[in-house]
DNA sequence: AGACCGGAGTGACTTTGGTCACTGCCTCCG
DNA sequence: CGGAGGCAGTGACCAAAGTCACTCCGGTCT
């Protein structure tokens, strides 16, 4: 197990560039879990037990509300780590996480991370850097949310699909939603109903075509344009 | 000046325990700004030139909208830094900083403050913790405006205010407001009239009595409780 | 095949948020 | 003293968001 665990460890990029004297010596503090699609890795509020790494599959951060609705604060993917900071404030879980699809997932113990933290400054400084993008990630969250419209949002999302998993054929960019509506409402912070009747409004104005759960776009650069001139 | 400097050092949590030795060194690092009250330290997308420590008065820290609306993400007080993430993952500033009082604020350049990170790491574990609580607050705006509404978020402002600024009298809890709605709307990602509105529609139900920059609330825990209600 | 279930689409409606325009009220200042 | 400018309150709208209730579809389990 430890050289799987090694292979992945090298792949983070917070712990990229140790030595291998000391990528063992943390290799050995690991364990490895595995989680099946839909599993909750941690509840919002529970106590922080340590770090996690992403193996494989991905990761959903979310708020749950009362009234049952969630928002995704964030999604993991291989290589990423989460819930660093708790590890640090000693305080609990402030969202929790479960398993978009199938995952194994590495756990280091609070106390471990905090120590190895302590012998490798560096290492520190580079959790430093990766909490600095996760913070700039929920600020753009929250301009989003306090600034655009439901629209606004589905048309960013669509648009950065279409550039990460886009495919172009004859009539257009095609696009897979892998999720959901009720998953995609989550990620914009609404509800099921306005990701469906946004994406008709769409399809009405010509910029898509809905097959499904497949999308294909039609007219990126209106979509492009559409989203301009609402910011 | 540098007596002075030091007084600050000590008050800030980030290097409350360092040695003599280490604090003077510090402290001659750091240079030492004046704000007038609304003057802007600096704006969003700036490329980032250093951490900010604050000596007196607050320091809000804000997203701008296109149309001209304004985003609180905090507001900090004497013993608080700011910025601490640009410095390091090297990106530009994510939202701007203007003072709401005349403040005096310390800075340190990101060189500096790097190197005194990779020497202390303690002082880097400091600042993760730091971090850690004002990811938390952001997760706790992202939390409202997702899934409250003004009206809520309102009361919230209240009953807080209440806790830490309120003074008992007879008819109920005296609160002042030092800020303008315009400055309140910010806070609670939504505009002037919604803040007038729904203070009014408050005071129509019997919670409060609206007093010009002053409020008296007279039901803290009907408030509660309609707090309680919503969520 | 039939039953069931989760996901999706949609009509009708309510509530909330936001805009515009205007009024009135201070306070500061020439 | 009188005007200017900033802040606050409000009526009349309008648009976006959210709710409820239902239908439809396609897969899958038995």
């Amino acid at each position: 197990m430890s050289e799987v665990v090694e292979k992945i460890l090298r792949r983070t990029p917070l712990f990229a560039n140790l030595t291998d004297q000391e990528m063992r010596a943390l290799a050995g503090r690991v364990s490895n879990q595995r989680f099946d699609r839909g599993a909750l890795l941690f509840s919002e509020g529970d106590s922080c037990t340590g770090l996690f790494l992403v193996a494989s599959g991905r990761i959903r951060i979310f708020k749950l509300s009362s009234a049952g609705r969630e928002q995704v604060l964030a999604v993991e993917g291989p290589g990423s780590s989460f819930a660093e900071l708790p590890v640090f404030d000693g305080g609990n879980y402030p969202a929790s996480a479960s398993a978009l699809e199938d995952a194994e997932v590495l756990f280091i113990s609070r106390k471990d991370f905090h120590n190895f933290c302590r012998e490798h400054p560096e290492v520190a400084l580079k959790v430093l850097a990766v909490v600095g993008s996760r913070l700039r990630r929920l600020v753009g969250i929250i301009e989003d949310l306090s600034f655009t419209t439901v629209r606004h949002r589905l048309i960013a999302l669509v648009l950065r699909l279409t550039q990460t998993s886009g495919a172009d054929s004859k009539e257009g960019v095609r696009v897979e939603l892998t999720k959901t509506h009720q998953d995609l409402a989550a990620e914009l912070g609404t509800v099921r109903e306005l990701v469906s009747r946004n994406l008709s409004r769409l399809q009405a104005e010509g910029f898509l075509i809905v097959e499904g759960r497949r999308i294909v776009v039609k007219d990126v650069e209106g979509l492009r344009r559409e989203q301009a001139s609402s910011e």
